[in-house]
RNA sequence: GGCGGCAUAGCCAAGUGGUAAGGCAGAGGUCUGCAAAACCUCCAUUCCCCAGUUCGAAUCUGGGUGCCGCCUCCA
């Protein structure tokens, strides 16, 4: 079946075609590794995450990059201020290497959480660097490249689609920016590709280049691992849509004039997340919030949140709130008692997986990934006249996209013996009519966190 | 200031010309000793406001109002 994706370059949907046959090449930006991922930032990980198992479900081989940037961003802005890492390195006393691997793995650790699949590749940026410079090298013989006081910088005038991307009005733009000029720079959109060393201060993180000691730009790093990976495989490239006017705009440009070639034939864009009274996440703004601290600390399944993430569309900003968690953690709830429901019903066989519920859900998610859709086709398939088993083959089907652990079954023997004796205890209460006696037992086992269902067929317990 | 986006029930949210998906919450019912879970039924004559185009508009056009994002580190 056809896919369509909404192609940031053409503001368009498209149909999707790989370069090559059935393989996909997918590249995404990955986190810059100086403090923890907020929920803000995981939403476009989902959205990846999907992106990915769509393309998976609909039969390609799907080769996904994910990058880690663990050097060169910096915290100011134009290519002025301090290497995050190196300033998270102060911050809490320990080398950029050890901040650069403490947070990659929470990184990854947030991502299991939340079922995110691995990418086929973990690239780090500083595992690139003999790339990167090459790269520049190409630019530079080229003449895309000058030399200021602090670096080789890219001259985004001589690359004449820099706003394909962003659709961007240049002149207007200069006259706006709000920010400080670094005077030795051609064009306000130049941007570095290497920058020095200070000559007063060791950095922790810097290599020997043609240029001098000093470390690599922001952008360059992608633009470096996308091409070592995925070579002519440039099919789709995915981030959050913050991204666009900067990050990917200038990756464009320093691939394209670097090759003479396409880079990347889609790309796509995550919304943000906003919380109540409107306002994106971010540090800044004072709302962190992380994934531990939102969800798992306080016992709530992290795949909530991927819940919560589906009945959105992903170029829509979502809105988080406590009401919005609620709301997600009943509605998976449901959904996972929904599944119970209908295997029990089925005697834990599963049937063929329904072509009808197959082909709404496909058509739902390949619109451009439309999971609230998709999340509306998955009810009325549930709420269907099929026979319980083939609800069951098609929910398990669907699962496959969704990722939600819906397949996860409870493991009623593996009880503790605590509860078992405790649920043979009120069986007889149950037997004599001892309804008190029977409701009081109910209420310990819940207070352990377990839940109790009288059936017709008798009592089952579960963890809850 | 420039560019872009959004405004649909108590809440979240699909829907881009043919008469309002789905979820959460809520109400009633079946089941149950009572619950819980599940299931069934109900829940927007109406889509921010005003004008226009059309046989027909939440969907198109013009104007207005409000909110947000990017342009500056950022998913």
């Amino acid at each position: 079946m056809k896919i369509n994706l909404y192609n940031t370059l053409t503001r368009q949907k498209e149909a999707f075609k790989p370069i090559r046959g059935n393989q996909v090449g997918l590249y995404t930006c990955g986190p810059t590794v100086y403090n923890y991922a907020h929920i803000g930032n995981l939403r476009t990980y989902i959205f990846e995450d999907i992106l990915k198992r769509v393309l998976v479900y609909n039969g390609y081989d799907v080769k996904h990059i994910m990058n880690i940037t663990d050097v060169g961003h910096l915290t100011g802005d134009r290519d002025m201020g301090e290497d995050k890492l190196e300033a998270g390195a102060r911050r809490e006393g320990k080398t950029a290497w050890e901040i650069a691997e403490f947070y990659t793995k929470a990184f990854q650790s947030d991502l299991e959480k939340l079922n995110i699949l691995d990418p086929t590749t973990w690239c780090k940026a500083t595992d690139t660097i003999p790339e990167q410079i090459a790269l520049i090298q190409e630019l530079e013989e080229k003449g895309f490249t000058y030399r200021t006081s602090d670096g080789i910088y890219f001259d985004t005038s001589k690359f004449p689609g820099y706003t394909k991307l962003s659709h961007q009005d240049l002149d207007a733009l200069q006259e706006g920016a709000r920010v400080e000029r670094n005077p030795e720079k051609r064009n306000s959109t130049d941007f570095a590709l290497w920058k020095f060393s200070p000559e007063d201060v060791r950095r922790q993180m810097e290599w020997e280049s043609p240029w001098g000691i000093g470390f690599p730009g922001w952008h360059i790093e992608c633009s470096a691992m996308s091409m070592t990976y995925l070579g002519d495989q440039l099919d789709i490239h995915a981030g959050g849509t913050d991204h666009i006017d900067v990050h990917h705009t200038n990756e464009i440009a320093q691939s394209e004039a670097a090759t003479g070639k396409r880079f990347f034939n889609f790309w796509m864009h995550g919304a943000f997340l906003i919380i109540a009274g409107g306002k994106k996440m971010a540090k800044s703004e004072g709302n962190f919030l992380t994934l531990d601290g939102s969800f798992t600390e306080r016992g709530i399944d992290p795949l909530v949140y991927r819940f919560a993430a589906f009945l959105t569309h992903y170029r829509k900003p979502m809105e988080y709130s406590e009401e919005a968690v609620a709301a997600a953690r009943n509605g998976l709830a449901h959904l996972r008692n929904q599944v119970r429901a209908i295997r029990e019903k089925s005697g834990g066989r599963t049937g063929t997986v329904d072509t009808g519920s197959k082909d709404r859900f496909l058509s739902e998610i390949n619109d451009d990934l439309n999971m609230p859709r998709a999340m509306a086709a998955v009810q009325e398939m549930l709420k269907s006249n099929l026979p319980p088993a083939d609800k069951l083959a098609t929910i398990l089907d669907f699962e496959k996209v969704l990722g939600l652990e819906l397949d996860r079954v409870d493991d009623t023997e593996g009880l503790p013996p605590e509860v078992l004796e405790k649920v043979d205890a009120r069986n007889k209460a149950r037997a004599d009519k001892n309804w008190a006696l029977s409701d009081q037992i109910r209420d310990e086992l819940q207070a352990m966190g377990f839940v109790v269902q009288d059936t017709k067929d008798g009592t089952t317990v579960f963890p809850s």
